[in-house]
DNA sequence: AACACCAATGACTGATTAGTCATTCTTTAA
DNA sequence: TTAAAGAATGACTAATCAGTCATTGGTGTT
């Protein structure tokens, strides 16, 4: 795939990631995204079989695109409690500097457009996830809870504050709302 | 309005709830609601003006239905922690006794159609609870987090068990998912 | 029985949709 | 310079959309 090929599916995914949350996948028709990324309409589909096609394609990469940004620097040596925080900081901050991301997923993580298949397949990259929590159990770091549950909360509660920073214009607090939330989650699933 | 009217509208609004959480605001159309409800097409135009009325109306409507099932048996007479836990029980009860109601708020709450001024007067309903975190901050029984924060923690940690116990077939369990969310939730919350 | 009233109806409309395909344009290599 | 390959194009189509409105049908009153 040359460079200008590249281009081109680049500028119908970056439209579609956009057009997508603002307006919805129903919402958004594939004229629109061909405009916005200044292409054909029939272009878009040369790329992608069908609109169902793009949806499933952007979510595989927009997921892919976060797994990596969530995982930076979490395999450095360092006590069981540093390593959550710094996946905590991560969650956030990713969240933070990808706002379209964000929503996007927010938005298609449990809608009809995006197949099982795809969702299993994005769900891959965050297995690290599932293991760094599942240490925490085997080592008695976190407390005597359902697996799943404590995946759940350590997750839902990283999309609060991400959704509190962004939505309520405390970007300015960033540092200091992330330091608050990690000192109740990790006071509510610490051992003790 | 006589019964035979609020049978329309009901069935109306039942259907655009049903279909709307399955299948999103431009998935759903209003033939397809119209036809679920047993009226003619011409008849969901007799009720509401517009297709986004609609869904305003509706937002409303399923929002001060939840707040009524998440405030009951809430201004008992009782220790903080037992009326906190007793909020937590009533939010995740709800959701899980209501899931289509659940997942519509949880699609809707932040999109487009719904206007900004049906978006407030719904949180209206919704008052008591940031009375009661407020109250815990003043009594110094929640410890020296922002408001805002500790409210959105709460808020999303309910959602994200309803989901734990709804998406994941965990039914059963509900009882005890309940009670090791709550103490994740106020061992992280609570003063020391 | 005759009438008035209005909710209910569904055929209809102009606009918009996802997707097609014959044609044009660009690139590359001989 | 020329020719082959295939990427890009946008006018086009059949289907579907939200919303309209002239007509119908049921109910209560006289």
């Amino acid at each position: 795939m040359d460079k200008q090929v590249k281009d081109k599916k680049t500028a119908i995914m970056d439209a579609a990631l956009k057009l997508f949350t603002e307006r919805g996948f129903h919402g958004t028709s594939t004229a629109q995204i061909s405009k916005e990324a200044g292409v054909a309409t029939g272009t878009l589909f040369n790329y992608f079989p069908s609109k169902e096609d793009l949806i499933n394609s952007l979510y595989f990469e927009v997921k892919g695109r976060l797994s990596l940004c969530i995982k930076e620097g979490l395999d450095s040596e360092a006590t069981f409690e540093v390593r959550m925080k710094k996946l905590w900081v991560n969650l956030i901050r990713c969240g933070v500097n990808n706002p379209e991301e964000f929503h996007f997923v927010g938005q298609f993580c449990s809608s009809p457009y995006i197949t099982k298949i795809t969702r299993e397949e994005a769900m891959k990259e965050y297995e690290f996830i599932r293991a760094l929590v599942e240490e925490g159990f085997r080592n008695g770091e976190i407390g005597n809870y359902s697996m799943e549950l404590a995946m759940m909360i350590l997750y839902q509660s990283s999309r609060a504050v991400v959704s509190l920073i962004l939505d309520t214009g405390h970007l300015q607090d960033t540092d200091e709302i992330i330091e608050e939330g990690f000192e109740i989650l990790w006071r509510g699933l610490a051992k003790n």
